[in-house]
DNA sequence: ACGGCTGTAACTATAATGGTTACAACAAAG
DNA sequence: CTTTGTTGTAACCATTATAGTTACAGCCGT
């Protein structure tokens, strides 16, 4: 099972608000940048707002950043999205035997374990601000336009 | 999106045969401690059998640990089980427009970060033996008896 | 008033999960 | 050698999440 390609096309939104921050950014602009349709892009969209990292111009469209790119991480865009819950990457089965021995406590065991796994793969979200990516690709482009 | 039960049952199953060791540990016995469904429990117990982790007597039934458990680590068992692909927890979206600067170099940029916050999670997964939960499971039960 | 864009609802296809029934193959016990 | 209990697997189902799509009311600048 994978992590919903939201969190992944929210950061490809973001970066591209940054990054063609001159552009009339529109749904459907930004739709032909992911490869997708249109409104995918305002429901992920509509969640980053909701997160306050970006605004919406009424009537007109086209949306642009509302915060700077060195304080938003990645955590905070997997937050945003919505894509795992908090502590709960890890599906336990529901009701394990409460006469059995293992069965009782086999899940208040692995759950410290769990929860350690999922914490140390968000640390990693948490530490990379949406600035580096942003300037890793900046870095490519450059070197690919050569 | 959570990451497939069939994990944390894996789990549950190889602690209950290090446990429950003199018992005659047929799929129905065990799927009353997970409980679920026998059928459920044979499918996993089919999957940690193909990683040697379990063997299986035919005919009269049974199944018991194949390796010592503090061979098998918790990476071993989430592997055997097969409930994330190697290196892509994170689904990327597919076909980004390669005409876009962005879209032609995001997914590189990305895959680099996410492949270490998978690798970061795992890590932790690899560090568990199977030994350090059963012996955790068994302190618990003891304190739960008295 | 017009035109382009947003926000949202509603519907769809696809895929994975976990449960269930069914049954052939197998081996031990009588 | 037949009975009994178990395994391995196929087949099917309900449920859920994802991602794409159509449709449309509402907004706002021109």
């Amino acid at each position: 099972m994978k992590i919903s390609s939201r969190f992944t096309v929210a950061v490809h939104i973001l970066a591209l608000l940054s990054i063609e921050n001159e552009a009339h950014c529109t749904s459907d602009w930004i739709a032909g940048s992911v490869n997708t349709n249109p409104v995918v892009v305002r429901r992920v969209i509509g969640q980053l707002k909701r997160a306050g990292f970006v605004q919406v111009r009424q009537g007109t469209g086209g949306a642009f950043l509302a915060k700077d790119i060195k304080e938003i991480t990645l955590l905070d865009i997997y937050r945003a999205v919505d894509v795992v819950e908090e502590g709960e990457l890890f599906q336990m089965h529901e009701h394990p035997n409460p006469q059995c021995p293992v069965g009782a406590n086999i899940q208040a065991v692995l759950e410290v374990i769990l929860r350690r796994a999922q914490a140390a793969m968000e640390h990693v979200l948490k530490e990379i601000p949406l600035y580096d990516v942003v300037h890793l690709l900046a870095e490519k482009i450059e070197s690919s336009r050569s």
